[in-house]
DNA sequence: TCATGAACATCAGATAGTCTGATGTTCATG
DNA sequence: CATGAACATCAGACTATCTGATGTTCATGA
């Protein structure tokens, strides 16, 4: 709760206290500030109503003025008002710029793993005092909700988003099957070669629902003998030979030569990779810069992953 | 010098930012503020124009408005502003009081040893937050100057004050002969009886050449064989017998047994000690305490004084 | 002693900003 | 679809502030 005696302070009494202080007259400094020499003394007048005091003394006569006891302490905390009012300037522009302030980023695993490196580390290279944090979670309700409650500015969604969300698509990404090397031939693999094959999967939520349903409708109900949240856990499985697994490209170690992975046919519906932000607010430059950059990045993300299916 | 381009920004704006954020709706932002809700609608708009961006979204319909990331920054800043302001307005409230600031007093040895430690004591009593400094000169004119230059807030004076000052009277201080014990019988010592006397002196200015004035006229051209501006050197000197000396009351140790003190005859005009200021200067309220206080202190010391002489 | 000029104050009028009160627009809710 | 909450807009009154002209004070120098 802010106090109600000096409401009526305007910056532009304190700009000229300070004018008036350092030229020495009040002519001078209205000559400084674009102003009259009346102007200046009004403005001062008006000042020392404000504060209940007079602020300098006039000797009178051809002599400059001086600032009283008081009128320095006005001063000394009005320059540092002055002060705190030209880094907040400063600092807007800096914010118009996407160069302060903080951004935080709802996020999932693969996007964590697969965007956000590259993509912090472009940001961080353009706004060094942007402080960027993220918050992970598996699960797209969760996301959605952060973004509501306003804990996330923009958040990755591996979906579409829930009404009253704003959302730019960047990314399809295609599910895989995934087993191990041999137990397919090379290739695709048809989803009718699945039925009744054990099923090693990610607990029933975001993706998982869209995978399983898909396979539903291209006439493979799948049963699962392992669900793990953990990407490295599900593959593990699959190096183990439990199962097979259906998983978005994006959540793959496509490096481990103890793992083959297949697309499928049909081709399933991918999982859609969205970056999404509440509806009707304003975002910051930084955020705007921010979903720029991760369409960039996943542009080039898509293409390499073409390269590979 | 400081920028422009905030000049035109009012606490006021900043205090309606800080309500509207805090209530969430216009409306309840007018009612705590003692306004309408039009005239809320149109100070954040102002202040918007002023930043250059909205600081609020307004969903629409019966929801709250919300703040925008910028109007965040520009929040943040104005709550630091606002407790700025109100910190200057304590300051000042207090240094109204007398209780901060800074007092800078123009002094020399004797009233630095007789006045200034109770005088001290009792300022610092009153207002422990108050920066109190001191000068001590052994010359009137430097006293003067510090003065003048603005680099003391008032100054004990020796004497009266040159012209541009006002000044306040505070004791008379009586010039009193110091000689060896049994040099001359006790009680008053006739001027007459000095001539041709040796005597220890003070270099030539200020009190010494009131007194060295008021000897001649009396009918007493004195000889000086030793001047110090020390008055333990004086003392000194007078005790192994190279002289006697005319000093003021105030400059003795009244207890020294090696040393007899005599009114003279006579009376010499006393040093008159006065505390000065500027004229037409506001003083600080802390000051002006000063002046008082010092005021008490002398008239308790004139009584001390009256008892000895 | 007096005219001069520097410096601040004051006044009147024009202008611009801000408040109130009434009215308009938008939109979630039942 | 009517209601009501919430912000926007508008007109009029009022107030503050600026300009330009004029007044007052006072150190200076002829």
């Amino acid at each position: 709760m802010f106090m109600t005696a000096l409401r009526e302070l305007e910056l532009r009494h304190l700009v000229t206290l300070d004018a008036v202080a350092t030229e020495g007259t009040f002519g001078r400094a209205a000559e400084r500030l674009g102003y009259t020499q009346s102007a200046i003394s009004q403005q001062i007048a008006a000042l020392e109503r404000l504060v209940g005091e007079k602020v300098f003394d006039r000797p009178g006569g051809p002599r400059p003025v001086e600032l009283t006891p008081f009128g320095d302490v006005v001063l000394r905390h009005g320059r540092e008002l002055l002060s705190r009012a030209d880094s907040m300037h400063d600092e807007l522009d800096r914010f118009r710029n996407g160069g302060v302030g903080r951004l935080t980023v709802g996020t999932f695993q693969s996007v964590s793993s697969a965007v956000l490196p590259s993509l912090v580390r472009s940001m961080r290279a353009r706004h060094p005092d942007l402080e960027i944090r993220g918050r992970e979670s598996p699960d797209d309700h969760e996301l959605n909700r952060l973004l509501a409650a306003g804990e996330v500015d923009v958040s990755f969604i591996g979906g579409a988003p829930a009404s009253g969300f704003e959302c730019r698509h960047l990314l399809d990404d295609p599910f895989v099957l995934l087993a191990q090397p041999g137990r397919f031939p090379d290739g695709p693999v048809s989803v009718s070669d699945l039925v009744g094959e054990p099923m090693i999967g990610q607990p029933p939520h975001s993706c998982q629902l869209l995978n399983e349903g898909s396979l539903r409708a291209a006439g493979c109900d799948p049963t699962y003998v392992f669900r793990s949240e953990d990407n490295g856990t599900v593959a593990a499985m699959v190096r183990s030979g439990m199962g097979v697994a259906i998983l978005p490209f994006l959540c793959l170690e496509i490096e481990d030569p103890r793992l083959a992975f297949h697309r499928l046919e049909p081709v399933l519906p991918p999982r859609e990779i969205t970056i999404a932000w509440r509806a009707g607010r304003t975002l910051s430059p930084a955020a705007e810069e921010f979903i720029e950059l991760a369409s960039d990045v996943c542009s080039g993300l898509a293409a390499t992953m073409s390269a590979f299916t």
